[in-house]
DNA sequence: GCTCATCATGAACGACGGGT
DNA sequence: ACCCGTCGTTCATGATGAGC
């Protein structure tokens, strides 16, 4: 059976395409169309089950209607969690999601963006990886909506999005302070985003505001794509090779979740001993 | 003859294929 | 080598008829 197009639709209701479209747009009103043949134009369509072709519809206005979002990946709770709040505002908006991730590769961060650029989409939603300046500012350069998200580029004037990388480490160091931990370690990842450098920076600017001498002997920096367990094992003689350590903060989850793991291997209680 | 309501006409969008 | 029609849809503009 062939597809139904406005132009059978048309046909069957004795009209012009123009006047489907109208009525179907919802522009009857503006169009001075009546309530009786936008009606009759209705239910033609509704029996038919007429859908507009995407295709042409894109031709003519220009739009897909289609945003993509790329996210670091696209399991893990942060992104997840996030991927389903714009999901739902862009179907508010009549706005469909193409998703995908880059795992901070830059490589298939730039791969991405190109095949999202092939797909028409109006806009882009992206969790920078460094090594994609080049072609964010290419966006920008070709006035194309973008918004950056848990990150940014400096040097590059799109608007984005951020974690108050700052606030929160400040907030989680006052409360070790406040409850008179002074030897407080920190775990990082070697990556860098703006996000990490700002924990760190926030980490090292609360020791120095609480004068409790604020150096990099007791930060451990991981690798980004740590071994999971080489990583438990790093933290293990972290915490060894400082016992004078009475607290630790890690600078992202998935961190802290080998952190506990290293903590438990030690035989070492929380809070009592950590 | 003029105004208003109501609907139709036709061009245009971008890429591709077929015809000269 | 170049032009032109094709797809389905949208929208500015035009056309028709009714009522005064």
């Amino acid at each position: 059976m062939k597809k139904i197009s406005l132009k059978d639709i048309a046909a069957l209701a004795g009209v012009s395409p123009s006047t489907v479209s109208f009525v179907l747009n919802g522009k009857e009103k503006q169009m001075r169309i009546s309530e009786d043949l936008a009606n009759k134009v209705r239910a033609v369509a509704t029996k038919e089950g007429y859908k507009p072709n995407q295709v042409a519809v894109s031709l003519r206005t220009g739009q897909s209607k289609i945003l993509g979002l790329i996210v670091e990946s696209i399991g893990g709770n942060f992104f997840g969690a996030l991927a389903k709040v714009i999901e739902k505002e862009a179907d508010k908006n009549g706005y469909r999601i193409v998703y995908c991730s880059t795992e901070n590769d830059p490589v298939k961060g730039r791969e991405m963006l190109r095949m999202l650029s092939n797909s028409q989409v109006d806009g882009y939603m992206i969790t920078p990886v460094n090594g994609m300046e080049k072609d964010v500012l290419e966006l920008v350069k070709a006035k194309k909506p973008v918004v950056l998200i848990d990150g940014y580029f400096p040097d590059i004037p799109a608007p984005y999005v951020l974690v108050n990388n700052l606030a929160g480490v400040t907030q989680g160091m006052n409360h070790l302070i406040a409850k008179g931990y002074s030897k407080i370690g920190f775990v990082t990842v070697d990556i860098e985003l703006v996000q990490i450098r700002e924990r760190e920076q926030a980490y090292l600017a609360a020791l120095k505001k609480h004068k409790l001498g604020a150096s990099r002997k007791l930060i451990l920096t991981l690798e980004y794509n740590y071994d999971k367990e080489a990583g438990v094992k790093a933290i293990c003689k972290f915490i060894k090779d400082h016992p004078e350590l009475d607290a630790i903060f890690f600078a992202t989850y998935y961190l802290g979740i080998s952190g506990l793991q290293s903590i438990q291997d030690l035989k070492l209680r929380i809070p009592k001993d950590l």
